[in-house]
DNA sequence: TTGAAAGCGCTAACAA
DNA sequence: TTGTTAGCGCTTTCAA
């Protein structure tokens, strides 16, 4: 018995009584050199009779492109990156583009290789939520061969169209929230500071208050990951310093969960003795203990956003190269409350 | 200026002057036919000044392999999928193989369409989380040309491999909780019946009160999907239909959430009233309001374990075919508590 | 409108 | 040990 081997382009012209070539054009519509009806006929009979399907590696060598899109995550058990990935690939799926996705562990190294690997592999566009915003790699991207979008993350050369929530206004909102409670004494728990989202909301947060005239002076912390454990662990030193707080604005809603967890431990009640603002509207924000007061960012749309960004640079338009920030909006919930006099 | 092409294979060998077939050998060590240590000397200098990168499409067109093993998902927005796919990538990454992500969004066509991008690519190796049990495309997977491996959910005609938790003694477990507390009307909210999870967690509850001899006539409702709006959907049914029950045993978390939801909106207390159990320890099970009682699932090991399979079945290893069912464990949290005599 | 020929960048037989 | 040759499956000039 023949090995079943897959049947090639040959294959079905051998079938169809035609050149390889002819084949070629004929499953290719449009371009020119069209092919005449009857053997255009023919040829697809044959294709369809032996379960013909191009091979992409083979298409990929010959034309430089490959139909797919990479999108490059940090950290897929951040509960707000699934939601920006499912709004990338609602829109390239409505375009007939796949997507292939890679997950960099928050590692720029990682981030790299993946990269590298999908550019090679010739994907026709890039999404990346970069691993630190100092990465070489993902700056190098810029001027490069194929379209590439920044989702959330930007690096400091900000080289590359980005598509992220407007923190920045969103940070304010949540402070001024905070002020009308009648806090006068707010903390930041942030996320690690080699992300640009740290260090906008974190900028943002310093600007609110400078405008409230509140001090925030020994009640900014860091937090070394966007985790839940890195946020309590953060909570926890600005719980041992004494500095004395009613509220705290947190990097993310993981370092904000964290926060409530440290907290809890402590014996202190929130919101009843401190109040806390998470960031994102992560899935299950609303159904933590208390359900989280929090800045939505619109996480699919930032998704589905930049997908279209690329698609349009596919289709050779050009892209605004200013970053695009998308409305984000306080959600007030159960995690903020009126300051206590004097507490 | 000419073209500032990347570098070929042809590049490296014309600078250090030798044949591109003995190139490529000097580059691709071990293999029959090894080059002399000072020739294979001046390739690898003249591809580092070249920084050249072999082109992976092209060396995949040659060698039909391609060095990375795709992952297929149904849905990223399920939080115990992340983990588990991190559990595959690190033990892929740790062999040195890359790992390609295609989310399905729950459909077959679009999972069908994936696999055969995924194997058209020539990836070594698939691990899939199916979309349905009736799932073709999977089934088509075995005695393939690539290792594959199920993880979290089978096929009916189970064909392959699969890695997953021991869900029925979970669910055997958590029955058995809940008897213990003196539940004896226990309802049962499952996932989408297409779903082989949702088929044994079924099974196992039935079977586990046929054996305490609690009956279960009315009290099973389907959700539509693994989400927490299906469960309180599916809840809500089971509420009006006023079948008497004291205790639900969720098909997941994420129904366990909806269940939550439902009761809550109903003015029926948890656990006070109602006592719930979910199942796979998702990430936050343990944030929620109250904290949920569930069968754990070891997520980040079954992804370890499937990838190890694969990384088996590549180097020529047998498999064995049955399933590899790891221990569950019953978490106690404040979901459940004892049942209120007559209510 | 179709065919012939070349070649994408690489590796595997076979020869030298 | 190295070079020569061929070809993976496809597309794209160029010619007929």
């Amino acid at each position: 018995v023949a090995a079943p081997r897959r049947p090639t382009l040959s294959d079905v012209a051998r079938r169809a009584g035609v050149n390889p070539a002819t084949a070629s054009r004929a499953l290719n519509p449009a371009l020119p050199g069209r092919v005449a009806e009857p053997t255009a006929k023919r040829v697809r009979d044959a294709a369809e009779e032996l379960g013909y399907r191009p091979d992409p590696v083979a298409r990929s060598l010959r034309t430089r492109r490959s139909g797919f899109v990479g999108v490059v995550v940090p950290d897929l058990t951040n509960p707000v990156i699934p939601p920006i990935v499912r709004g990338i690939e609602a829109v390239l799926w409505g375009a007939g583009i796949a997507c292939l996705l890679a997950d960099t562990d928050n590692d720029v190294d990682h981030e790299a290789a993946l990269i590298e690997e999908l550019l090679a592999r010739r994907c026709e566009g890039l999404i990346v939520s970069t691993a630190t915003r100092s990465s070489e790699a993902v700056n190098r991207l810029a001027g490069g061969e194929v379209p590439a979008v920044l989702v959330t993350r930007d690096t400091d050369a900000h080289p590359l169209p980005l598509v992220a929530g407007d923190d920045a206004a969103g940070v304010d909102a949540a402070v001024a929230h905070l002020a009308e409670l009648g806090h006068e004494r707010i903390a930041h728990v942030t996320g690690p500071t080699d992300l640009s989202t740290t260090m906008t909301r974190l900028a943002a947060f310093e600007a609110a208050c400078e405008r409230l005239s509140l001090e925030t002076q020994g009640r900014i912390r860091h937090g070394e990951a966007f985790t839940a454990a890195a946020g309590r662990e953060a909570c926890e030193r600005l719980l041992a310093a004494d500095s004395e707080f009613t509220a705290i604005a947190a990097g993310n809603d993981l370092i904000a969960l964290g926060c409530l967890q440290a907290l809890a431990a402590a014996g202190i009640a929130c919101p009843g003795d401190v109040s806390i603002v998470g960031h994102n509207d992560m899935p299950m924000a609303d159904s933590l203990q208390p359900p989280l007061t929090t800045v939505a960012i619109p996480q699919r749309e930032i998704g589905a956003r930049a997908a279209e960004l690329v698609l349009s640079s596919l289709r050779g338009d050009g892209v605004a190269d200013e970053p695009l920030l998308l409305p984000t909006e306080l959600i007030v919930r159960g995690s903020t409350a009126p300051a206590i006099r004097g507490s």
